[in-house]
DNA sequence: GTCTATAAAGCGATAGAC
DNA sequence: GTCTATCGCTTTATAGAC
């Protein structure tokens, strides 16, 4: 591996901020209301000069959701370095997401849109990282129904799919909205509902 | 009131099968992927026949979800008419509109598509309907409160958003995709741990 | 690689005949 | 009110000069 040049990372550099400006608009707007103009706008950029980057739309959502999933990585590994309890770990993961959201950091898929699922599936780096952070939080639940931290009646596929919706749950967005509770105190009613359930 | 003529009931005939194939695809595809001349070739009329009975896309789309809360409420009322307790009350909510999601006809809105939203704060139908349920579900949420069948501790506006979104949980549709599971099992485990929390 | 300009296609909405 | 045909706009993506 040579040392990259200067030119490679001004490159990287443009990259990266071509990232982070897709995964501000996809968390402010979500997939179909971002333009690409809006991008190479907010890059400071033409946007024809994004597509000599990127190939596709589809292509600029698939890195920020690359770019999301390694952040996730980086949490999960240093959680698994601090926290010992499985239950423990599941919800600093919960409240991180939440963070994440509450920063307007939290890119926002449709859930049912076929050209971004069939691009995303398609994407070597992205499946790499879901299938990954899914393996690892897939053990932490395991752990947690065998110790008796989680329900162990409920399917482990189910409680990480569960996991995976609350980082998009709208709900907090509409209580954020409201402005009637601190940011703390959302998070932490939110965690309460979503590990102990609304009832008593 | 006169006795609507043969031409009305017609009319209305045709209305109500437009509004029921914007429910099919609003649920399919969701708004922003529904297209104006998907639905009228659903209805099998032209597409500016349409526009005669309904002014834009988002009045169709509110058509459907005034449809929806209609639903809802006239469910809420044959609720409070045989169910007592204020926990039974709303877990069969919850169980009735995983029921509307799995027969694929629950509306999918976006979270946050301004004019959609626009629209729909501004249709009179719509908010009367929503409001009314709002009310009904509010006092439900009060007094499962107050007999300490639900958790006190959470503020009664999170726990009717969290009622709504989990009308809509894509947990669900990801699940019965996978196909391992039957419906009934689904909703079970999905009430459990919308009531009961993941933890043990 | 970056730009300006434009192609190509999809979609919401409408005109006008019947 | 229903139809066919089309407008007008937005948006993705590319061509070609520099």
């Amino acid at each position: 591996m040579n040392k990259p040049s200067f030119r490679e990372q001004v490159l990287q550099a443009r990259e990266d901020a071509i990232v982070a400006a897709v995964n501000r608009l996809l968390a402010d707007k979500g997939f179909d209301a971002m333009t690409v103009d809006a991008v190479a706008a907010e890059v400071g950029i033409a946007k024809a000069s994004l597509y000599k980057h990127f190939r596709s739309k589809e292509e600029l959502a698939a890195a920020a959701m690359v770019g999301l999933l390694e952040r996730a990585l980086a949490f999960v590994a240093q959680t698994e370095a601090t926290v010992a309890e499985p239950l423990a770990r599941l919800q600093a993961l919960v409240r991180w997401t939440l963070q994440v959201q509450l920063a307007g950091e939290m890119p926002a898929l449709p859930a049912q849109n076929s050209t971004l699922r069939a691009a995303l599936a398609a994407d070597a780096r992205y499946m790499d990282r879901l299938l990954t952070l899914s393996d690892h939080l897939g053990a932490w639940i395991e752990a947690g129904q065998a110790n008796g931290q989680l329900n162990p009646a409920l399917p482990g596929e189910l409680v990480l799919y569960t996991l995976f919706a609350r980082a998009c749950d709208p709900v907090l967005g509409v209580l954020k909205a409201g402005g009637k509770y601190s940011d703390e105190q959302l998070i932490a009613w939110l965690l309460e509902s979503c590990f102990g359930g609304l009832a008593a």
